[in-house]
DNA sequence: GTCTATAAATAGATAGAC
DNA sequence: GTCTATCTATTTATAGAC
């Protein structure tokens, strides 16, 4: 095999294994003797185990992570004042990537538990960003008269907290789904109906305000009467 | 030191280390120097690092674990109807459990990585019992045309994902607050009125619905005009 | 109870033949 | 490129003296 497809296997089964069972967790050995090849020649491609742990950690990065602009996603939805869209977008943007690509949940969680700069890269480059992304278009939609007025970084943190949660539910804990089967869609919509109108009833005598359910983009007009 | 004394000190120390490396990631030679003995003297106590690990595994469970009881949980506020106090009596015993004991989320985060047996038993005896609980009091309200209709799953997924994130958040992924500082009861009122009322500000012209701001246990009344 | 010394296995990493 | 053989350090675990 050619040295950069064998690389590139290589690395592919690190991803796997190191996601699994974390740095510390995976052994050169396992690697060689899962990528069918000799440990000589996992050193071969990769001088040490920490430089083969770096290389997957910038392809990362790189291709499945997070480069993707915050600041390019739900652009549109966000020039509409969609307020529905703009948060069912990257409710299931984000639910999609982390079904698509359950390694690299696993794989940052690991990093984080072990304090490795994967982490702290994400931290700063993604997490950092999304916050303030996320919060200047809430504190926006504020000074607009359509959100209660709130630390921004709240809402952000129960958003996110709600997609990220189901997310860590179904690749960690739950992967059978026990407790809540549903589609990535339902679940954006059900998150950011949630996170929009709550699940407090409009009084019975008065049944047709709020009578949104989760269907198109409705946003917030729903209070007119 | 006497035997039980010195088992419960390597046990300590067993934890810590463990909470923050993992499982594989902890060498027996470094619990015995942060315990400040040899070797020897764990192995005495614990015949193999499985067994230590075991035994931290039953004394989290069974001391700060998750041995209380959800049922008994907020039962005051539940014979109340006072959802306001349901959910944020508690988000704030889980957000203060996850303060005072940050080992805890870290413990069962490297378990559930590990797919080590920890994370089973926690899933099993804990999770699915809140799910349950808590769903059958949604339900209720549901019937009683307090909240909308809605899998009730769903709504106990996102809260619990806004409680659970945010103490993640606090213990491992921004230990310093760089995004959000605020304090265990401020945050678990902001995430109880998300949950009830949403983020979506009521209409201007009408502006005596909706007022509550998190204090006290206004619960669902305000949409009464 | 506690230690030092050490065994046995496994880890990461290298040498050198093909 | 790929392998086998091997080196060295570390890791779990034990023996036996005090």
């Amino acid at each position: 095999m050619a040295g950069e497809d064998r690389k590139h296997q290589i690395l592919a089964v690190a991803v796997r294994l190191f996601s699994e069972r974390g740095f510390r967790g995976t052994t050169t050995k396992e690697i060689a003797q899962t990528a069918g090849v000799s440990e000589a020649m996992v050193f071969r491609h990769f001088a040490t185990k920490q430089e083969l742990y770096a290389a997957i950690l910038d392809h990362k990065a790189c291709t499945t992570g997070w480069k993707f602009e915050p600041a390019e996603m739900a652009a549109d939805a966000i020039s509409r004042r969609d307020d529905r869209a703009v948060f069912e977008e990257l409710a299931l943007a984000a639910l999609q990537h982390h079904q698509d690509d359950p390694d690299f949940q696993r794989l940052l969680l690991h990093s984080a538990l072990e304090k490795h700069e994967l982490a702290q890269m994400f931290f700063d480059q993604f997490v950092l960003r999304v916050y303030d992304f996320l919060g200047s278009y809430i504190r926006e939609r504020q000074r607009e008269g359509a959100f209660v007025e709130m630390d921004p970084a709240i809402v952000v943190r129960a958003f996110i907290g709600m997609v990220m949660h189901h997310s860590l539910n179904n690749n960690l804990w739950d992967p059978t789904r026990r407790l809540l089967k549903i589609s990535n869609e339902e679940a954006a919509q059900h998150f950011t109906n949630i996170l929009l109108n709550g699940i407090t009833a409009p009084m019975s005598n008065s049944e047709d305000r709020r009578v949104v359910e989760a269907n198109g983009n409705a946003s917030n007009q729903e209070f007119k009467e």
